[in-house]
RNA sequence: GGAGAGAUAUCGAAGUGGUCAUAACGGGGCUGACUCGAAAUCAGUUUGUGCGAAAGCACACGAGGGUUCGAAUCCCUCUCUCUCCGCCA
């Protein structure tokens, strides 16, 4: 959520930042300043009337005790009474219109990233180089069935398209990946957190996939009376509500947490051709880092995030570019967003395996999570995330990039102490 | 699944229709006094949100509704916590 005050000062502005992110926000705009008008105007002529009915009612237990007549108060208390809930009603239709469109704007972008999508993204920098084979090379798909690592008819056959199994040697592979990353966290001063897959409605609105994203989720079926639950699309959705309703000291900054959970998502619509195997699943396993700073600290833990990520990648050996994302790709709750692309030789250039993002305070407004700072002043914090990784890239990468002519997979050296060998054989 | 109890500030807790919400009483924290220092003692201080240029005003007793001139207090719905019974990895 963005700042209603910021937005009162800086219209035009505004609209222009939230421009570059492909969102005419002109006609939003002009509605909320209508209705926070509107919303102020009502609060002060309500709290007046309120004001008088206090005074008014203090005299009451003393007018009795005198045995003077209460009668003309009472009357005159009533239309007060009544006014005041017109009134309140009046103010509960404006504050829902424009707390929903408050809601409905992204947020802001930094002001030093490029207008427009995709085609605007920027490479900052390449690691290693891509891999050339003097063999053609196999496709993971290929691999994995060959090697009995990924179980994709049974797969489908439990929980259908878009699912698969981690079999054997792959279900290992799969599970020291996730090792590597949490003992890799852990030595970095991140807190493990395991969180349920479950989450209320809450946690959705203030990672800010809510409303607008609600259908990208699975929906438990529940009994009328039974609270609404969803499956986790991505750990953040969990982390980011951990300190929800807070107030933290300066001192409990930075908040550092990972998460290992499963994601899901229903992805409708998505699905592309180029996207076999394990590339986009409606389930896949991902270790998430979130960080709660102090508004001037979370550029430094951006940079620390973005190349707590990057270390993973270059620890497993993989060529693999980090990319300044242009307003437009970056999420809506998102301010600047770096992605890290790793090469999966059988398709066509990078595909992203980890995405860090810099929320500033909006995930933080949403929430209403904040610091009270030494001076005893109380701000809002900020919020930042980032994969740490997403295994389903990475495992494709890894068999594709590894691969022998023998269609036998090398195991990267960091992963060999949890698999016990150090090539992967039919 | 059945039965019952509860939710008030930083913690424990009082308040059962108005004069009792910064909120009794007790503990904790912070500041000061006493002290070489500490303990003990004494004094002071210690919620958040909204509106407002400010002074200030309003709101909040788990959440949301209702009754009433007036609700922490009465009624309804929901959320959460605890106890007992049943079931159970």
């Amino acid at each position: 959520m963005l700042d209603i005050k910021y937005i009162k000062e800086n219209p035009d502005e505004v609209v222009a930042r939230l421009a570059k992110k492909g969102k005419d926000a002109a006609e939003d705009i002009a509605q909320i300043l209508k209705l926070d008008a509107e919303r102020r105007a009502l609060i002060s002529g309500t709290e007046a009337i309120k004001a008088e009915q206090n005074k008014v009612n203090k005299l009451i237990p003393q007018y009795k005790k005198e045995g003077k007549d209460v009668s003309e108060i009472f009357a005159k208390m009533k239309e007060m009474s009544v006014q005041v809930k017109a009134d309140e009603e009046k103010l509960k239709e404006v504050e829902t219109l424009f707390n929903s469109l408050m809601l409905g704007l992204p947020n802001l972008p930094d002001e030093d990233l490029l207008p427009g999508g995709k085609e605007n993204n920027e490479p900052l920098r390449y690691f290693g180089e891509p891999k050339k084979f003097d063999f053609e090379p196999k496709n993971h798909v290929d691999l994995c069935t060959d090697l009995g690592l990924i179980d994709y008819k049974r797969g489908a056959k439990l929980s259908g398209a878009g699912f698969w199994i981690y079999s054997g040697m792959g279900a290992r592979l799969e599970w020291a990946l996730l090792n590597y990353f949490i003992e890799t966290h852990l030595s970095n001063g991140f807190e493990l957190m395991l969180v349920p897959h479950m989450l209320g409605y809450e946690c959705g609105l203030t990672a800010g996939q809510f409303p607008k994203f609600a259908d990208d989720v699975y929906w438990l079926e529940t009994a009328e009376d039974e609270r609404r639950r969803f499956m986790l699309p991505t750990a953040e959705t969990a982390l980011v509500s951990l300190h929800r309703d807070e107030i933290l000291t300066e001192a409990d900054l930075p908040k550092k947490y990972i998460s290992y959970t499963p994601c899901f998502r229903r992805e409708a619509g998505s699905y592309r051709a180029d996207e076999r195997g394990m590339v986009r699943g409606h389930q896949f396993n991902k270790v998430e880092m979130v960080q709660y700073t102090l508004p001037e600290k979370s550029d430094e833990a951006f940079e620390e995030l973005v190349s707590c990520a990057e270390n993973l990648v270059k620890g497993l050996g993989f060529h693999f570019r980090t990319v300044k994302l242009a307003a437009e790709d970056c999420s809506a709750s998102m301010a600047r967003t770096y992605d890290i692309e790793i090469n999966i030789p059988s398709m066509d250039g990078y595909k992203e395996v980890s995405s860090v993002s810099n929320a500033r305070d909006y995930q933080a407004r949403r929430g209403m999570m904040r610091v009270r700072r030494d001076d005893g002043k109380i701000e809002f914090l900020h919020t930042l995330n980032g994969s740490g990784l997403a295994t389903s890239r990475i495992l494709p990468a890894l068999v594709e990039q590894n691969q022998l002519s023998d269609g036998s997979v090398v195991v990267p050296e960091v992963l060999r102490k949890y698999i016990g060998t150090d090539i992967i054989k039919k």
